[in-house]
DNA sequence: AATAAATGTATACACTGTCCACAATGACAC
DNA sequence: GTGTCATTGTGGACAGTGTATACATTTATT
């Protein structure tokens, strides 16, 4: 057995701690950059001990994306929370739609791997919405957009017969930008010109819904 | 020296061999499913014979990219071409605005492999026409998105103002569908709700831009 | 206090990308 | 033709990865 880095046997709570090391590794790299057995060193562990808290490296990355989803949220529901309110609910409404979709582009364009990390790791629409995604305020990022399309609906900012699955129009199209725009063919645009279009993009979704 | 496969000591077309093979490979299993030792496997060849004809595994992966991309300039090229002619030449560039767009969503679904080995592979937009990412009619995706937004401006459906970097909220939009119905959340939406947000999708663009 | 469950370690395996030195081949000058 | 040389292939090695299996240590439970 060689020197342990610590002092006792177990470590006390190395889900937690491989998790976080996980989470930075992806935050530096994106998915790709998860490496389990790094994790284990930077936790001053045997690569094995992973497989106490994690079925393999799958589970663990299904765990960082869970969490990079919840700081997704937290994004978008700081950028709702800062929209000034203008006395007319259906201008706050849509500016609020607005904001969730900046929100969205925000955390992918400050935080970019972790937004790959989130977004682009195998999971399920099923469980979109559950807890473990969600982030300081309890939302999951679907969540978030549901909930303001439903305000939308509710100040007749958004006809009734749209609201179905609106979800996935609004999504699509932040989400499409935020992709191209952080490793796919849109990399290396100026980021005035990134944040120009996320703009006209917002704009052409809540004009288009 | 092991018993050859082949006859002779040089193999003959060994870069589009080894292409192909990972072609393949990332058809079946998207860009990380490429590995430059089973493409060599599969020529039939040893593992650094690859190095004579790609800088590196990354090389490798750019230039299935590339190939990918042309096809879905076809796919969506051959959507185009399907478009019936109106007479109306507002409502045809129209038509060939959606069209150009579920032909993408269409390569999407039928080809999910190379379509994140086309589009989710670091590249920049700097050379996103250039040659090697052209398709069967000699135009790369971005180029084909651009001709049709030119013909919406020629016939008046798009006003000139609008137009500039139009590609970019276009393309967003479908292409995030593409990306969270392929291996995001939406992985396992049934496919006819795909298809119905995919029309509803570009109806919001076509509306929106 | 005895035993079982939980958590960490050791060792090992197959697999990957890539480096280096060497071998076979084809093209070309003489 | 024959000799030279760049091109294209091979062989062996290395570090690094995920993960299986067997074992050790600690905590919890009876």
């Amino acid at each position: 057995m060689s020197a342990l880095s610590r002092e006792s046997y177990r470590h006390g709570d190395l889900h937690q701690t491989l998790l976080s090391a996980a989470l930075e590794m992806a935050r530096e790299g994106g998915p790709d950059a998860v490496v389990l057995r790094e994790a284990t060193r930077r936790a001053g562990v045997s690569p094995n001990a992973a497989y106490r808290h994690f079925a393999d490296r799958r589970a663990m990355l299904l765990a960082v994306s869970a969490a990079a989803q919840g700081m997704a949220a937290d994004s978008m529901e700081k950028a709702i929370a800062a929209v000034p309110e203008s006395g007319d609910p259906k201008v706050d409404a849509r500016e609020e739609l607005r904001a969730v979709g900046l929100g969205y582009l925000a955390f992918a364009r400050e935080q970019p791997g972790l937004f790959r990390a989130a977004f682009s790791v195998p999971d399920d629409l099923s469980n979109a919405r559950s807890e473990d995604k969600a982030g300081a305020q309890g939302r999951s990022p679907y969540g978030v957009l549901g909930d303001v399309l439903d305000r939308l609906v509710e100040v007749g900012a958004l006809p009734q017969e749209r609201r179905a699955d609106a979800e996935l129009l609004a999504w699509s199209s932040v989400h499409g930008l935020g992709m191209l725009v952080i490793d796919g063919p849109l990399r290396r645009l100026p980021s005035e010109m990134v944040a120009n279009a996320s703009e006209r993009l917002v704009d052409m979704v809540a004009r288009g819904l």
